[in-house]
RNA sequence: GGACGCUUAGCUCAGUUGGUUGAGAGCGCUUGCCUUACAAGCAAGAGGUCAGAGGUUCGAAUCCUCUAGCGUCCACCA
């Protein structure tokens, strides 16, 4: 494997740009992303959400895909079987209308190239630009078990979309039948409730006047949005308790520019409050008006066509015209009329197309329905239950609120794309029987006719919303329900049900509570078991954050307000990409996003790779001593024992972090693990030993330990940033051509390396070193000026005990000499401050002025004694004294004496400067 | 109309069950440093009445109530 070897002696700028796609080449053709049945060890699976076919990638797919990559890879290395199965979604409506679109610059329709034709021109433009996604994936390091790549169109799929819809029908929980439903204009189809969206509009209320049959001169008005639709009017109703109105049931009027008579009907739905009071009803064009009519059994009239023009049922001076311009002309008309009483302004929300956004018209047709109803109840015990968990939780409340109400899903869509309807109808002969009207719902395609036996059969035109593949997915990628013939029956025992998905909570309704529904319904073994834990499609759900721009936007296409996250790779490297997006996203919280954002990550990698320049330069000098273990525990000193402990108290939080699922916590865990504890500190006082004059055996044994960290640090690192860390992991010590960072493990957090003393003992010494750096930064002592340290070394922190860390404190706080205070002598004149109670002095004689120090000095003692104000108001009250718990007393009298004595010494130090001679 | 979320330093955010937090980090800002891993860096510093009001408590950024602003979802009367 030399290709994946460090060339040349480590750049002093890291440059992620060969390193990234090299690895992850390297990998891919290694088969390390490739998960199997294996049963020695326990399963750990992710099924991706399926981008759309047409899709390139976006934010939203970065923050998505690292956070599943980031799941897999660190499972991975912790003993699971983890598989990431990948996949695309066929996506009906948008991959119909790219190609629609591109054989309209041909200057063709579908309908010139008739269905067959076409659907073979979309699986041609499939195989030529569809998939681009997941080259994009790639080059973010997303570790998907490629072998595994799944379409919702696959055969294999497929036939689970037709197994699920005969069974389904055969329960009685798919129908047929002509009703309202929400139709684009635009695409042409029906969509389903959920994929309309509301946005609220500056709309008006038109008030409009319906004559009386038979009484001259005398009308009734109308309030309604939407005029036009009056053409479709077959009632006004009234509400039967309104006092004003309910003599008028019965009576007729006369519907403007049609000549027709309708009747007034009586119905509770009315409101009086609303308009006038009286609702002009218009079935075939209103869901409320539908319902209206069913009761009153009124005509229902059609005056829209496909693209919600007017049609042939409307008078021939409006027909042809499309909706809104027939509102303009049908208002002038009643204006000239005079039945146009008023107009006002009125706020209402209408409901869009969510893929193209044109307004949505209510639309009598005959359409495809599942009975939601039994679906939804054992799929909200499962989220109710804990079976199922969400990550945060309170989408548990949205989720639950919309299966307590949902209605029936209108599954069929009027495209050419997608899962073609597995129903026939007898076209006939003179056999036909009245069985032959009803619909053949079968697997496969039936030769005859099973009542009358005519072969002439005509399949449904219609093909099955996308949601109705995407809701199997789970374990349809397994080939259900043909996994035996297939040789699948094993990974779908072992791999189902997977453990987390990571999806975006605007597709909870869509996908995840359909998914939940389907998996309850058809789930493993697949033999009608009822238990749940093993039915679900998952065990945890993790609904990622919203990416929005700097301005809290949502990051869309249509706003332009997105970055191109492979121009963002490109700039900072997918490592720094991964990282600062996981850094950023906070469990639940939406993201601002900018570009210049990435400079975080960018930053992180830097700084790590010139980590492992300063170990691969010092090793070349001083050598390794032989590893014994996972850390070399020989000639320890405090800084030794202090990164060890560190180490695993950071493997604790991520640990911790990760089954929480927060990833940010995981990603900030990590970054302060080695920027601060290991580069700041750490590394800092390795340089003191190493370029000291330590025997070489020690010098060996500090390196090693200095690597075993750094390797144990890479191995964490690695799931939020596999390519640096690899490339790392690689460099700093020599590795079988077989080994990967990406299958090595990453250590268990060891608690007996834990030290609670060694830390406080650090910390005392880290405090001394910022103490001294504080006097010099105050005091503008340039690092070029020599200065030198005095410091009492009481009971607590004896000499003998501080000679050890004598040249930390040299090197680190630039001390030319540091010396230990006996008796009652004190350096004079002098910067001074109090660590723990030891007294620090740096001379100052000819240093920098007196005033200068006084300042800083009268600063830190006001400082304290606001502290000590406060912890002396609370132990003078008596209340606190009675009530608060022992230990917090006691906590607060030890600072008491504490800040006291600091203040005691500052005080006289400061006198000391000002009065002294 | 209903539900939910957010409001902490100029900006983006941490702050686990109320008390070792004496409110932190990154960016930005000021100052000094190209100190033999790193200027994509190092060190120091300035900057906050924790949205507002009330309450519970010995003690509140943290718990409760209300208010305001921002955001999201659901429902919707034509």
């Amino acid at each position: 494997m030399t290709e994946t070897r460090p060339t040349a002696p480590l750049a002093k700028v890291y440059d992620p740009h060969d390193v990234e796609p090299r690895w992850y080449a390297h990998w891919e053709r290694s088969g390390y992303f490739h998960a199997e049945f294996n049963p020695a060890r326990t399963p750990y699976t992710i099924v991706i959400p399926p981008p759309n076919v047409t899709g390139v990638l976006h934010m939203g797919h970065v923050l998505n895909n690292t956070l599943q990559d980031t799941l897999i890879r660190y499972k991975r290395m912790t003993g699971f079987e983890a598989c990431w199965i990948p996949g695309m979604d066929h996506a009906g409506i948008a991959t119909q209308a790219v190609v629609e679109r591109s054989l309209a610059k041909e200057g063709k329709t579908r309908h010139d190239l008739g269905r067959e034709r076409f659907v073979e021109r979309v699986w041609e433009w499939k195989r030529k630009y569809g998939g681009v996604i997941v080259q994009q994936l790639r080059t973010l390091g997303a570790s998907c078990d490629w072998e595994r790549e799944k379409f919702t169109m696959d055969d294999t799929l497929s036939a689970a979309v037709r197994e699920v819809f005969v069974r389904l029908y055969e329960e009685g929980l798919i129908y047929r039948g002509k009703y309202i439903v929400n139709w684009c204009p635009k695409d042409h189809t029906a969509i389903s409730d959920d994929e309309v969206t509301y946005a609220d509009h500056q709309g008006k209320l038109y008030y409009i006047r319906y004559p009386f049959v038979g009484e001259e001169g005398k009308s009734l008005t109308v309030a309604t949005t939407r005029p036009e639709t009056m053409l479709g009017d077959t009632a006004v109703a009234v509400n039967p308790k309104d006092d004003r109105y309910k003599h008028l049931v019965g009576k007729r009027v006369h519907l403007p520019l049609t000549g027709r008579e309708i009747p007034i009907v009586a119905d509770e739905v009315v409101d009086p409050e609303f308009g006038t009071g009286l609702v002009k009803v218009t079935p075939a064009h209103d869901p409320n008006d539908y319902w209206i009519g069913q009761r009153h059994k009124l005509p229902q009239i059609t005056i829209f066509d496909v693209s919600a023009a007017l049609n042939e049922n409307t008078p021939e001076k409006y027909s042809g015209l499309d909706r809104f311009e027939a509102r303009k002309r049908i208002l002038v008309d009643l204006q000239a009329a005079g039945l146009l009483e008023k107009t006002v302004d009125h706020a209402h929300s209408v409901g869009h197309c969510y893929r193209c956004d044109t307004v949505i018209e209510p639309y009598l047709s005959d359409q495809w329905f599942v009975r939601m109803k039994p679906l939804a109840e054992p799929a909200l015990e499962a989220v109710r239950s804990g079976t199922i968990r969400f990550y945060p939780e309170r989408w548990v409340k949205v989720y639950e609120h919309w299966l307590e109400s949902i209605r029936d899903w209108c599954i069929s869509r009027q495209l050419w794309w997608g899962h073609r309807i597995p129903v026939w109808y007898c076209v006939g002969d003179d056999h036909c029987t009245i069985d032959c009207r009803k619909p053949i719902v079968s697997r496969t395609p039936p030769e005859r006719c099973p009542h009358c036996g005519s072969a002439n059969l005509r399949q449904d035109e219609d093909v099955l919303d996308t949601w109705f593949s995407s809701w199997l997915w789970p374990f349809s990628v397994h080939d259900w329900p043909a996994q035996e013939q297939t040789g699948r029956a094993k990974d779908l025992s072992y791999f189902y049900p997977t453990d987390t998905l990571v999806t975006a909570p605007d597709i909870i309704f869509f996908w995840v509570a359909r998914m939940i529904m389907a998996g309850l319904k058809f789930g493993p073994g697949f033999t009608g078991s009822v238990d749940m834990a093993k039915n679900v499609p998952f065990r945890d759900v993790y609904f990622t954050s919203l990416v929005r721009d700097e301005k809290g936007r949502k990051m869309s296409k249509s706003l332009g307000n997105s970055p191109e996250p492979l121009e963002l790779i490109e700039e900072y490297g997918a490592d720094a990409v991964r990282f600062t997006m996981l850094y950023l996203a906070p469990l639940g919280q939406d993201v601002m996003y900018s570009k210049e954002k990435n400079e975080l990550g960018r930053n992180f990698a830097n700084k790590i790779w010139n980590a492992g320049r300063f170990l691969l330069l010092n090793r070349d000098q001083v050598g390794e001593a032989p590893r014994r273990g996972e850390y070399n525990t020989e000639h320890c000193d405090l800084a030794d024992r202090w990164i060890l402990s560190r180490l695993q108290s950071t493997l604790a939080q991520v640990n911790e972090a990760f089954a929480a699922y927060e990833a940010s916590k995981v990603a900030k865990t990590v970054y302060d693990f080695l920027w601060h504890d290991y580069c700041d500190w750490y590394v800092e006082m390795v340089k003191s030993r190493l370029y000291g004059d330590e025997p070489a055996d020690v010098k060996r044994a500090v390196m090693s330990r200095a690597l075993d960290v750094f390797d144990a640090a890479l191995r964490l690192l690695h799931p939020l940033m596999p390519f640096v860390s690899e490339e790392l992991w690689q460099a700093i010590r020599q590795r079988a051509s077989d080994e990967t960072i990406m299958r090595a493990r990453i250590p268990e957090a060891d608690g007996s390396l834990l030290d609670r003393a060694v830390e406080d003992q650090m910390g005392f010494v880290q405090e001394v070193i910022e103490a001294v750096r504080n006097i010099r930064g105050e005091m503008a002592i340039p690092p070029s000026r020599d200065i030198t340290v005095a410091m009492t070394a009481g009971p607590a922190h004896p000499p003998e005990v501080l000679r050890r860390y004598e040249g930390y404190m040299q090197r680190l706080a630039r001390v030319s000499s540091l010396s230990f205070l006996e008796g009652t002598a004190r350096p004079h004149p002098a910067a001074t401050a109090v660590v723990h109670g030891e007294e620090l002095f740096v001379p100052l004689e000819g240093i920098v002025d007196l005033a200068v120090e006084r300042a800083r000095l009268e600063k830190e003692i006001n400082r304290v004694t606001g502290i000590l104000s406060g912890i002396r108001a609370k132990l003078t009250n008596e209340s606190f004294l009675r009530k608060a718990p022992e230990d917090v007393i006691a906590r607060e009298r030890e600072k008491e004496s504490a800040f006291a004595t600091s203040l005691a010494k500052l005080s006289h130090n400061l006198r000391q400067l000002s009065g002294g001679s």
